[in-house]
Parts: C-alpha cells; sequence; structure tokens
DNA sequence: CAAAAATGATAGTAATACTATCATAAATGA
DNA sequence: TCATTTATGATAGTATTACTATCATTTTTG
C-alpha cells in the first residue's frame, strides 16, 4: 500500500507549488538540510542551488525570497503537527489524554513511519525551534496576514483550544492557552538545549522528556 | 536632584561602551528609533549613520556588528525590567502582590520619569516584542553564551523565579515558568496586536490591559 | 510530434556588510 | 598650555547578497 500524504498551503506563501515537480521538492528538502545546518541567516539561494544542481533563477521561479521559504516550511510544520494531533486523538475519548497528545506532538513532532519522502521532520522540527519566531516576527506581518499567509498556525491553534475546552469548558482563555503551549514547547526546548538557567530540566539529554513533563505539569495545574 | 541610571552590561556585546561617548549614546537612542520603525531586517549602520550625521566606520567602532547592537539593547531591557521589578517590590511583604508587579513591569516595561534620556522604554520594549527573539535564536548562541551575553537574561529569570518560589515553594519549574511567563508577555503581546486569533482580546485597543489579565489568570491558577 | 512549460546558463545591478587608510578634531595630563 | 593620545570623520574599496533579465535547451503534455 502507498498512501501519500499532501498538505494543501496557502498560496500566497509561493509562485509555483514546489510539492507539484522533482525540483520543487528539492528545494524544500535540502532548504530544511541546509537550514538546519548552518541557520537561516547563512542560508543564501546560492548556497540551495548548488546544492541541488540548480540555478538562482530557477529557485526564484518557485519562491519570492527567502523569507518565504522559510514561512512556506513552518506554514508546513504546523499543518504537520495539526495532522499529527488530529490523527493521534482521532479515537481517544478523554479529553485529558488528548492534552497529553497534544503536549507529546509538540515536543516530538514526529511519527514513526513518515509519510512524506522529501522532508524530514525532526530536522524541519529544529529549524522551526531555531528559526521559527523569525517567520511571523517580520514588519510585513499585517500584510501577510491579510492574504492568509498564518492560516495553518490559526486552525492549529484552534485544533488545540478545541481540545483545552473539551477538559475545562470554562476556561477562559483557550486561544491564548494554546499558543502559549505552541510557543513554550519550542522555547523550553530551545532553552533546554542551550541557555540552561532559564528553565529546569536537569541533564542535557533526553531534555525533550523533560520538556514534555514540565508542560504537562502545568496544564494539570491549569486545567484541574 | 539629579539621578543618573547606568547598567553596566556585559562587556563582549561591545567594542567600546557606548553609554561613555555622546556618540555611543547617540547610537543607542537612534538604532532604537529606527529598528522600531522599519524592522531589524532593514535596519543597516549605513542608514544610522546618515541619520545621526556619522559614518559607518564610526558605528562599527562601537559594534561588531548590527545583530550584537541589536543584543545590546535587549541585553539592556532585560536589565530594564529587572530594575523595574526589583525598585517596585522592594517594600511589598505580600509575594502574589510581587508576582502582580511582575506582571505589570513585563507588559508595560515604563516607568513615569524615566531616568536614563537617550533610551526610548517604550519603543525598545515594542522592539523587544517585535525582534527579541531574534537576538538569542542565533546559530552562535553557545559561543556567546560561553562569553556571557545572556548574564542579564538569566539574572532576570533568576529573579522571576525567587519571586515564584516565594509565593509556592512547592513549585516544581520556577525557571520554566519565569522565562514562559516573560515569553508569554512578549508573544501575546504581539498576537494580540497582529494575529489575535492566537489568542483571546477582544479588541485591538488596550490589549496590554486585556494581557496583563491573561497572565494574571494563568498564574493565579498555576500557583494558588 | 508540435507547442507549451520548465529549467539551465549566463550576465548584470544595487545594496549590504564590512575593512583599511589617512586626516582632523577633541580630550587629557604633565 | 602644549604635546600627545584618543575619538571621529572622510573616503575608498571589496566580497557577498539578493535579486532581475534574457536567451537557450530540456522536458512535459495534449
Amino acid at each position: 500500500m502507498s498512501v501519500k500524504l499532501r498538505f494543501y498551503l496557502n498560496e500566497t506563501l509561493y509562485i509555483k507549488d514546489p510539492q507539484d515537480s522533482k525540483l520543487g521538492r528539492k528545494i524544500i528538502q535540502y532548504s530544511v538540510e541546509i537550514i538546519s545546518q548552518i541557520g537561516f541567516e547563512a542560508f543564501t539561494f546560492k548556497k540551495l542551488a548548488a546544492e541541488i544542481h540548480s540555478t538562482e533563477a530557477s529557485l526564484y521561479r518557485y519562491f519570492e525570497n527567502k523569507h518565504l521559504l522559510l514561512l512556506y516550511l513552518v506554514n508546513w510544520y504546523w499543518e504537520w503537527v495539526n495532522y499529527l494531533i488530529t490523527l493521534n486523538t482521532m479515537n481517544i475519548r478523554d479529553a485529558k489524554k488528548k492534552l497529553e497528545i497534544v503536549i507529546r506532538s509538540l515536543v516530538f513532532a514526529s511519527e514513526d513511519n513518515s509519510l512524506v519522502e522529501f522532508i524530514n521532520e525532526s530536522k524541519l522540527h529544529r529549524i522551526v525551534v531555531f528559526e521559527g519566531a523569525k517567520a511571523y516576527h517580520t514588519i510585513d506581518i499585517e500584510k501577510e496576514n491579510s492574504v492568509g499567509m498564518f492560516k495553518s498556525y490559526k486552525d492549529l491553534i484552534a485544533v488545540i483550544s478545541g481540545i483545552v475546552l473539551e477538559v475545562d469548558p470554562d476556561f477562559k482563555y483557550p486561544h491564548a492557552l494554546a499558543s502559549s503551549l505552541f510557543e513554550m514547547a519550542n522555547n523550553q526546548l530551545f532553552f533546554a538545549r542551550y541557555l540552561p538557567k532559564l528553565t529546569d530540566v536537569s541533564s542535557k539529554k533526553n531534555y525533550d522528556v523533560e520538556v514534555e513533563k514540565i508542560l504537562n505539569y502545568f496544564l494539570n495545574k491549569l486545567l484541574f
């Protein structure tokens, strides 16, 4: 059996849909590779073109600039996490359990058998933890938001806040909690690894497991 | 009476201390001005030099590059908030009240009579909300951290987590809570303004007051 | 198999992020 | 006060970045 997973991302993010062609998928695959290695600042279309034996001109036919490429990747991540949560909570009754799955999805962001062969989800997750905030802290936020470039983020937060309300229908700020949970997961993973004084993890290995614990502890106190 | 406030920031952040000279203070003052207006990406030393009728070469004698200038500003902000919290909780007994002051300091980040004439704190706050994350999500984080470039952030978190423990000595993750509180304040302010679906503020005006409410609500549930 | 679409190859440009050098102005200390 | 150090300005130059344009060559598709 061969199942293919495909997300439909907002059309304003790209000039030509990279999922539709071999070159496009290579762009995605290797941009994840390179950005996760050298960081977004040092990443250039020239380096990417060299890596995949293409040319800058060809890349510019897919993405207007590297900022929108990053935003595309981050949107893809938002869809991915949304998919993980939806899939894994589907047959769960207990809302409390669902929330645990949400946290697990945010912290690990992975699945045993990936269904998208051209994206390395764990490297993409590293990019989101490291560079994610740069994708939406931009001076053009209002314009970009008005054309739907953050739709996937809003959809994800809507899903999570729905689960929050299942657990505690009286909780006053479900969206704020959901977005905070998303951001906290990324920030605490980052801090645990690079600025451990800003968090409370004891070891540098398996800090993801500890971050998961922290988030569960917080949510339990907040909602029950 | 003339009181001057001066923070001692980590020496690796600058080449020459900008607080020590007229030109240096102008650099700080107008970089805050320009970055808050056009954003960090569009900000260049050339533009700043033109604005203050100086030259690029002179600016490079103070800061190695614009990234370190931003990091300097953000460090200044961390010190500033730390100062606000310390000052305003000094004569307070009730730990619960102290935490409210922490939140107020993070959300408003201002004082009626500023003691530093060359820094506009509310514009600096806007920069931190908008660009702050870029200052520490960098590929050189390990090197920068090892020379003390994030000391002010750690100090601030130490102070806040101390207050958290005063309120609830058994709270298991005071540092994670403190850093989350700091990041949440900035993120929720940003979302309230630009991506309101990611939070729960009703109006676009006075969203800071609403964010303050949300944070207090969260903390009350978490700690009492 | 012809036409259309995608990609490659190459060139060029304005702006960015610096570095270097020398001249001049300001501050300092004996 | 004057000599000397220090700070700043003026100018020039360079490698890299972030694109845009044009034309040739493949590849895809009806």
